[in-house]
DNA sequence: ATCCCGAGGG
DNA sequence: CCCTCTGGAT
């Protein structure tokens, strides 16, 4: 195989699995609204969707829009957030996040990668996640913890900053699979390719994986 | 580079 | 005990 022709290669044998393995991809977070998937995803830094799932159907009871969460108090928030880590900041973040919305954009959530990197304790990744998400617009791909640690080991990237590797995913899959190949790698990055034990026995892609354990 | 921070698994 | 979980701001 050419070095310079190894990546694309990869990347659609990569897809190709993925597809077959995850039909159906989808988010794991719960949410409604565009707004609620905002709030569901900023709160999933660091912390499993799992337990971000837990807190969520009480906060968007107690505060259904960014309106209603705008009037909070932080002690409130943080309270009904507390057991998803990082409570201080996500609260602060979401409160700020809240009056933006509701101040500068008439209490919608904008549907550009730009606009959303303006809220506090949103970046490209939140960003990428809530404009596929909510407005099924795929700007760029949310690198995660997942996609950045399958990426590299399957040889899609060779790079650890993720906008580079954002920007190395994006030449090589079609822009219209971008959303999809997040939450597929997600959920691939739980079920097989997992951070600390890899399941290389169970997976379908280690023959053609440079890191499979054990090696070949 | 460092800090923020709780909860679950191995 | 240590590592990891759909990160972001300083």
């Amino acid at each position: 195989m050419d070095k310079n022709n190894f990546r694309p290669a990869q990347a659609a044998r990569v897809l190709a699995a993925l597809q077959a393995r995850y039909p159906q991809p989808h988010t794991h977070l719960h949410a409604d609204t565009a707004w609620q998937l905002l709030v569901a995803t900023v709160l999933a830094a660091q912390c499993t969707d799992a337990r971000v799932n837990l807190v969520t159907p009480h906060l968007f009871r107690r505060w259904p829009g960014p309106a209603d969460l705008a009037e909070a108090s932080q002690e409130d928030l943080e309270e009904v957030i507390r057991s998803t880590g990082f409570f201080r900041s996500k609260a602060k973040n979401l409160l700020g996040a809240a009056r933006r919305v509701r101040d500068v954009y008439g209490g919608t959530v904008p549907a550009s990668l730009a606009e959303l990197v303006t809220l506090p304790g949103v970046a490209r990744k939140t960003a990428n996640v809530v404009l596929f998400g909510a407005y099924g617009i795929n700007e760029g791909l949310a690198v995660d913890t997942h996609v950045k640690r399958i990426s590299f080991r399957l040889g899609l990237t060779d790079a650890l900053d993720p906008v580079a590797v954002e920007r190395d995913l994006m030449e090589v899959f079609p822009k219209d699979e971008w959303g999809d190949v997040n939450h597929r790698m997600v959920w691939f990055g739980r079920e097989v390719c997992m951070a600390r034990k890899p399941r290389c026995a169970a997976c379908e892609l280690a023959d053609i994986c440079p890191r499979r354990e054990p090696p070949i």
